[in-house]
RNA sequence: GGGCGAUUAACUCAAUUGGUAGAGUGCCACCUUUACACGGUGGAAGUUACAGGUUCAAGUCCUGUAUCGCCCA
């Protein structure tokens, strides 16, 4: 073995080694119990981000802990097709080509499309690989497949059938910048300072009415002003006419509790056809819809002309100068605005009047909030069913045609009266309707890519055919994913599976934080604060690191700031930390909070207990080259003891992975592997086999056993340092199968007998009392000190029978003997209970700082004898705490009595040197 | 405006049903001891944001305040 743990090289060969024996592959076996997890989807022309690795490492170590817990287990792996996104990226190829998709017409289109989906599709799949991943990549799903396609033609067809999918000319998100129709959880809105302007519209018995608006341009699509009823100030006014400036059109003046008086002058302009509250309004006024916009965002031919062609803004500009022209402009004050903004091209989006497609959810989320509330299904935390509740209680309907030709094309067709027939071919939808000659066109739009997502765990498991495994692997044990797609995406999945399958998608919701710097800011593209998990895993040199995160900038002003960020955070760039060191840094903040920052000395920190693990096993071998292993394992009062330490360890691990907490298996695996195999195991073993002996190639294999164990246990977490140890002992721990990825993961032993444990925690007491003494008084390692047991009881004559040369040899002394009755040297003690460890002071020590010492000590021991005095001495203590604890705090009274009067006769003694 | 969350060592985070705070990194001292300097040994470091309350006992439960963040209007 190498001095040092070097993942480059070792973990692609371990998990090609993997993938090829079909370790991966879901064997669905009636005999076990299922375990399944199914990725969230990522897109399938992205790259790997850090919460991608997180989430990733979070599922891996479920699934392999699992598949080691003898679970037949399906981690079904597939990317989504992201409609919006990929045709972006393809458009933007075009573009500069000096082409456009109308240009090379849609069939052209698509063949792009699914052409760079082979070239760039593979780079996410690759990079999951690279995390070390255990997906079964046999069964990989595409939204797009064509198994996954007749799910959603399915899907579709009959909800359309049940009449809970329709279709119809209804207020929209509309991106003018991409010309589609957005759903309304595709909608950001920032806050910016924009004004209020006050326009003066004359009344029809000629005195005049304030509105305040913030976009004065749709004035040109008022059909009335609204005040509220209750409002004394505008009783009169009620029923009457505004005649419009500009426009010219005579608009009523109507009542609705809707307006608020307090807000501006309380009269409201309404704008049905350009704004979802007035849309309201209007529905309930039967007002006219005055739609005055283009599908580009500019004004259309319901405007008087010298309006049209203009955009908004410059409409707005037109507006404000006509009407301050006529007087008619008021006033502008300051005011905060909400600015709705399109998540994909960022442009200001226009609520708009369009024919869509939408899903009449309020039955489907009925059930979907039943299925929670019975606890059928549940959020862990469990805190975030209040924002599922919340959401599906007002849940609107689902828009979900997209003006797209990346996606799945809607399965309708129109005849040329614009009737509607849904099936999924053209022939099905003749024979279904029974239609003869009549010339059909399918709807030229496509479905929201969340619209396929939300079949994912019934559609990849093969339904609606019949041959498919959804008996054995749904409703599936857990879904692990993010809580900024509540509603994007666990909601709908739970919605549209309990309508078509009548179970819940997931039995349990995982919701893990989201990985920001370690600043506690969210990372992005455009901050430049990104890292890229490959980077950590092979390192990334600082020009690279700052290159790659300013290329292609949305605003290139921002890169010089971006790179002397980088320069101050990475000055050195990223050096090479491999998986395992990353996937325990993602674990061990796998904590349950929202926000997960992200620190690079975590990774290093992990990086280095990969390194110690790796000597610890090197160490052994080391020994096996020495002694050799015999069959036979050693069973010493040292090997019990990491026994049953290990066997607590093993509890802690399963406890942990059943609550879903990464970071408290994480600890517990570091702590027994650094705290106690590292510093106390092997130092010990060290000692016993320096006495050159037969027994030598014994305890050699106990050694390798309990490494082996070890491995098996860490392996979820860190699968491929623990697979190149355990490969390279082999042929001495002699477990038959291939890999340990499908070994067994050591199981609870039930509670062991702690007599052995006790005897091993007596020594390391004595000897961190040793070693903390040789500290203080600064005793350098290589002198050799004497020293001497005093008073104490059976059970220390006993232990010290079995474990005085230990202690001798690791803590360093020339020798360790009982005191007879001769006269004590003045000395330097370790206190334990009722013994007393001497080390004579004999010019090594100097008494004023033995006595600084023991002070020091005192201060610490008699705090806390304070404190549990005074406990005990409450009645009220006694009396109402649980009688284990009163019990537990008596004894610890006892023992911290004993040590503190031995400490202060110590201190006596050693005051008498002064 | 409504809801949720956070505030613990210099930094990044832990702390089971309430039982008097622990890691990693950094810091100080010593150690190039034959697995590991990506190391060893020892040490320093906290009024748990603040103010009340409940309790024998509060980082943990309750009320309020401050600051920060997220989601929804």
């Amino acid at each position: 073995m190498k001095k040092n743990y070097e993942p480059k090289g070792i973990e692609k060969k371990i998990y090609d080694n993997w993938e090829s024996s079909g370790f991966f592959t879901a064997v669905p076996d009636e005999k076990k119990e299922s375990f399944c997890i199914m990725i969230p989807p990522p897109n399938v022309t992205g790259t790997l981000h850090m919460g991608h690795g997180f989430q990733n490492t979070l599922m891996d170590a479920l699934i392999r802990y699992k598949r080691m817990s003898g679970f037949d287990v399906l981690w079904q792996v597939g990317v989504d097709h992201a409609g919006i996104a990929t045709q972006m990226v393809v458009e933007r190829q075009l573009e500069s080509e000096g082409q456009t998709k109308e240009s090379i017409g849609r069939d052209a289109f698509e063949k792009r499309v699914w052409e760079w989906k082979e070239k760039s599709g593979g780079t996410i799949t690759q990079q999951l690989r690279r995390l070390g991943a255990s997906v079964d990549w046999s069964r990989e799903a595409f939204t797009m497949s064509e198994d996954l396609s007749l799910a959603v033609k399915e899907v579709f067809i009959s909800l359309f059938d049940e009449g809970l999918i329709y279709r119809g000319e209804r207020l929209v998100n509309w991106d003018v910048v991409l010309q589609t129709a957005l759903s309304d959880l595709e909608v950001t809105s920032e806050e910016e300072t924009g004004s209020l302007w006050y326009f003066d519209y004359p009344v029809e018995n000629g005195s005049s009415i304030t509105v305040a608006t913030t976009r004065p341009e749709t004035m040109l699509g008022d059909s009335a002003v609204a005040v509220n009823p209750e409002d004394e100030r505008f009783k009169e006014l009620i029923g009457q006419f505004v005649i419009m400036p500009i426009t010219d059109r005579k608009i009523p003046i109507i009542e609705d509790s809707y307006v608020d008086s307090d807000f501006g002058t309380g009269c409201v302009k309404i704008t049905p056809a350009h704004d979802f509250n007035d849309f309201e309004i209007g529905k309930r006024h039967g007002l006219e819809v005055i739609n005055i916009l283009n599908l580009d965002g500019t004004l259309n031919e319901f405007v008087p002309k010298k309006y049209r062609g203009l955009t908004t803004t410059e409409a707005r500009k037109e507006v404000l100068n006509e009407m301050e022209s006529l007087g008619r402009l008021n006033k502008v004050e300051q005011h905060k605005i909400q600015i709705p903004k399109s998540q994909r091209s960022d442009s200001v989006l226009e609520p708009l009047i369009t024919n869509q497609w939408f899903v009449d959810v309020k039955k489907m989320s009925k059930e979907a909030i039943r299925v929670v509330q019975e606890n059928e299904t549940g959020f862990i935390p469990k805190n975030w069913e209040n924002t599922y509740f919340d959401w599906m209680n007002k849940i609107q309907d689902w828009c979900i045609s997209r003006q797209l030709w990346w996606g799945h094309r809607i399965p309708a067709w129109f005849d040329e009266e614009e009737n509607v027939y849904v099936g999924k071919t053209e022939d099905e939808v003749r024979k279904k309707y029974n239609l003869k000659d009549i010339k059909l066109h399918q709807d030229e739009d496509v479905l929201d890519t969340w619209f396929s997502s939300a079949l994912w765990t019934f559609s990849t498991l093969g339904w609606p055919k019949e041959d498919n495994l959804l008996s054995k692997y749904h409703p599936t044990s857990v879904l692990v994913t993010g809580f900024d797609i509540i509603f994007f995406w666990v909601a709908r999945m739970i919605m549209m599976t309990t309508h078509f399958i009548s179970e819940v998608p997931f039995k349990k919701i995982l919701i893990h934080g989201l990985i920001k710097d370690s600043e506690g800011i969210k990372m992005s593209k455009s901050k430049g604060n990104t890292l890229d998990p490959l980077d950590i895993i092979d390192g990334i040199n600082l020009s690279d690191l700052s290159a790659k995160r300013t290329e292609g900038l949305m605003q290139p002003q921002m890169k010089e700031r971006i790179e002397k960020q980088t320069k101050k955070d990475f000055p050195d760039g990223i050096s090479a930390y491999g998986t395992d060191a990353l996937r325990l840094t993602f674990c061990s903040l796998a904590t349950g909070g929202r926000d997960i920052n992200f620190d690079m000395k975590r990774v290093e920190g992990y990086r280095n207990f990969c390194n110690k693990l790796w000597n610890a096993s090197r160490f052994i071998e080391m020994q096996i080259e020495s002694y050799g292993v015999s069959e036979e394992s050693n069973e010493d009062l040292i090997q019990k003891w990491i026994n049953y330490r290990f066997n607590l360890t093993v509890k802690k691990v399963n406890d942990a992975f059943e609550s879903f907490r990464f970071d408290l298996a994480t600890k517990a695996i570091y702590e027994f592997i650094w705290y106690e195999f590292c510093d106390w195991y092997i130092e010990l073993s060290k000692i016993k086999l320096s006495k050159e002996g037969e027994e030598n190639s014994k305890v050699v294999k106990s050694m390798v056993n309990i490494l082996e164990e070890t491995l098996r246990l860490a392996h979820p977490i860190m699968p491929f340092i623990t697979e190149e140890i355990w490969m390279h002992f082999k042929p001495y721990h002699r477990n038959s199968e291939k890999s340990i990825m499908i070994t067994e993961v050591p199981k609870h032993k039930g509670n062991l007998s702690d007599n052995e444990y006790q005897s091993i925690e007596w020594l390391k007491e004595i000897v961190s009392g040793i070693r903390n003494i040789r500290g203080e008084m600064l005793i350098k390692p290589s002198v050799m000190i004497k020293a001497f047991y005093e008073g104490g009881d059976k059970i220390d004559r006993k232990r010290s029978e079995d474990l005085t040369n230990l202690i001798r040899e690791i803590a360093g002394l020339e020798s360790l003997e009982w005191i007879g009755e001769e006269k004590l040297p003045p000395s330097a003690a370790v206190i334990v209970e009722n013994l007393k460890i001497l080390i004579p002071l004999e010019g090594l020590i100097d008494p004023k700082e033995e006595s600084q010492r023991l002070t020091k000590k005192i201060d610490k021991v008699s705090k806390e004898h304070k404190m549990l005095s005074s406990k005990l001495k409450n009645k009220k203590f006694s009396d109402n705490a649980p009688k284990e604890l009163v019990q537990e705090q008596q004894e610890r009274f006892e023992t911290i009595s004993k040590e503190l009067s031995n400490l202060d006769n110590q201190l006596k003694e050693i005051g008498r040197l002064l």
